[in-house]
DNA sequence: TTCCGTTCCGCAAAGCTTTGCGCAAAGCTT
DNA sequence: AAGCTTTGCGCAAAGCTTTGCGGAACGGAA
């Protein structure tokens, strides 16, 4: 193979001295003489010499590395936050272990499994769409593993979450489309059980009261999150006696659906139909019309997510709860007063 | 803490055994009676043992680590080729460390380091779009490090590859324009070192001459695939004395900044101008018009890339180069009879 | 010359696992 | 009853690193 890195011990024996000689004056210990010091580094050099991970992890019981786990690993929401993730962990040495629930609490609760049975020093994850139950999580609070959350989060309070201000967000999207005229406006949601859904549910309802607007029970609609799920939440929507005369979806994939269930209808938006998302930056600009959207600071999720997680580690700082604020950018999607 | 993990020792003190009599009660040994092997399983599954990888990993020589290197963790492109990588190192038991070189050469290499550090085993890689010297790939090489490359590749012959068919799927997409009745047909493609640039390139070249159309130098552009750049290269091409009919950008990336341009130039697609693009499943439905485009197996790439790795650590397969045949989809951007 | 203090380095343990070998006790044969 | 095999388990090494402690050699001082 030849495959083998070299070892202190490789370097001893080269050098004819001990393996802690070679450690010592590696690490520049006092007891090593200038000159051995010198010998031992560029023999080091020369040889490629790293320490091995393994054996310092053994030793000092520690592996440096994180395991991230999310609903999915190709939407660019995740993508763009485990990237935030992985920008301060690599900064502090560490590497990352991902793993993705695919939206089942079972496989999420398997991905835990996994990665602590890989020794990760602790977890940030973001909720399946199914979780519920939260046992699993508590479990991993007795064992003192650190355990962030982010975007979807539970048991507040107990363990550090870093989230967006969806109910403030929600308000935004909900007082813009009043701004701009619409009257009837409907929210496509999430399954109840996840943070985002009621928060954002709280938010819309909060920003109807605000603009003396009824909450119509008609309006609000909920689906799993898929695609089409997402679109046949809009048909039933379109199909009501009264039907909306703007939407937001709760995120990308919702809104990018009911866009297209829109246009299929033979609706044009804004003007027949306003629509507002929930997405990040890139994705909202490629659709056409371009869509209204809040926009996430995903990258920071992610590394505040990871800023978290080393408090914790480094500081045992008590768990914190970040809430990060999000822009309304308005594009073309809910300009119904500009055409 | 708490957090540390049961070993054998703890099992061997608790069952006033020796270390050896749990690790084989555990693993079968028939050395070990009955009874003694039930006690010890028992224990361990209460105590939720898990043998230790790092100690493992000294053992055996091995940290079940793969290092995977993407020019971005962003792009859906390369997010589904993860997903495929890890669905095979899963089935294996093998972790997958991921980084991004960010397209840069200096990075790439740096990665590599980072990842030989943490002892991966292999390393499957998709070339930065600077890549020119492969020095340090050869290096690794010598070393007896498996190397795979997918997608954008380098060394043919000497590493394993897997990639599309890369001419014959711009072959398609030049014939089809020719079929749709567009004849002044432009290409944008990407730094000439990558392989994907030359391929279809050489693609887009031998469709012209199938369908007796000239190669005209000034139709063909160059961009470094980023959007800015992609933008500027098809505003070029707009301002040309004798501006194309059609054209079909090198990626994902390319082709919607390129859509956007067209728009923002008042032109319709594909009415005035037609548009293919080389992208995944996911994108292309999304703009609209929808995308004409050769649909990458991103997933598929990801899985044979890690297969061929699996390969030459498992059975030390000599380099095999894969190509992956692709699927052009018909479209909305594209169909000028049709409308 | 003897003793003490530096200076410089090696031994060994710990962290966890697997496995070849050795060894004791029990069971069997003759 | 003596000698053999089998059964069941423990010792120790190897894989790699760090670090407390012990120790040799050398210098200087008395």
């Amino acid at each position: 193979m030849g495959n083998r890195h070299t070892s202190l011990k490789d370097l001893a024996r080269e050098l004819n001295v001990s393996i802690s000689t070679v450690s010592r004056a590696l690490r520049n210990h006092p007891d090593i003489s200038p000159e051995m010091r010198e010998k031992v580094k560029q023999l080091a050099n020369l040889r490629k010499y790293s320490p091995n991970p393994l054996a310092m992890g053994l030793l000092k019981q520690e592996t440096r590395m994180i395991g991230v786990i999310v609903p999915d690993l190709v939407t660019h929401f995740y993508a763009s936050i485990i990237s935030g993730i992985e920008s301060l962990a690599k900064e502090k040495g560490y590497f990352i272990l991902i793993a993705s629930s695919n939206e089942s609490a079972e496989k999420e609760k398997e991905s835990i499994e996994n990665l602590r049975k890989a020794r990760v020093e602790g977890l940030l994850i973001c909720l399946s769409q199914e979780t519920t139950d939260t046992g699993h999580f508590e479990n991993l609070l007795e064992q003192g593993i650190p355990l962030v959350f982010f975007d979807r989060v539970c048991l507040q309070g107990q363990i550090p979450t870093v989230t967006a201000d969806n109910a403030e967000a929600a308000g935004k999207i909900t007082r813009h489309f009043y701004e701009q005229g619409y009257r009837r406006i409907a929210f496509i949601s999430g399954p109840e059980q996840l943070n985002i859904s009621r928060e954002r549910l709280a938010g819309y309802k909060a920003g109807l009261e605000a603009c003396n607007l009824p909450v119509d029970p008609d309006l609000i609609e909920r689906c799993n999150l898929s695609h089409d799920s997402a679109r046949q939440a809009m048909s039933r929507l379109l199909k009501l006696p009264n039907p909306p005369d703007a939407v937001f979806g709760i995120n990308d994939t919702v809104a990018f659906a009911v866009m297209k269930e829109i246009k299929e209808h033979g609706l044009r938006i804004p003007r027949d139909m306003g629509l507002v998302g929930f997405t990040d930056e890139f994705h909202a600009t490629v659709v056409e019309p371009q869509l209204t959207s809040i926009t996430h600071p995903t990258f920071e999720m992610g590394r505040k997510a990871a800023e978290l997680f080393f408090d914790k580690i480094e500081k045992n700082a008590p768990p914190e709860t970040i809430i990060l604020q999000t822009k309304l950018v308005v594009r073309e999607s809910s300009a119904k007063h500009s055409d």
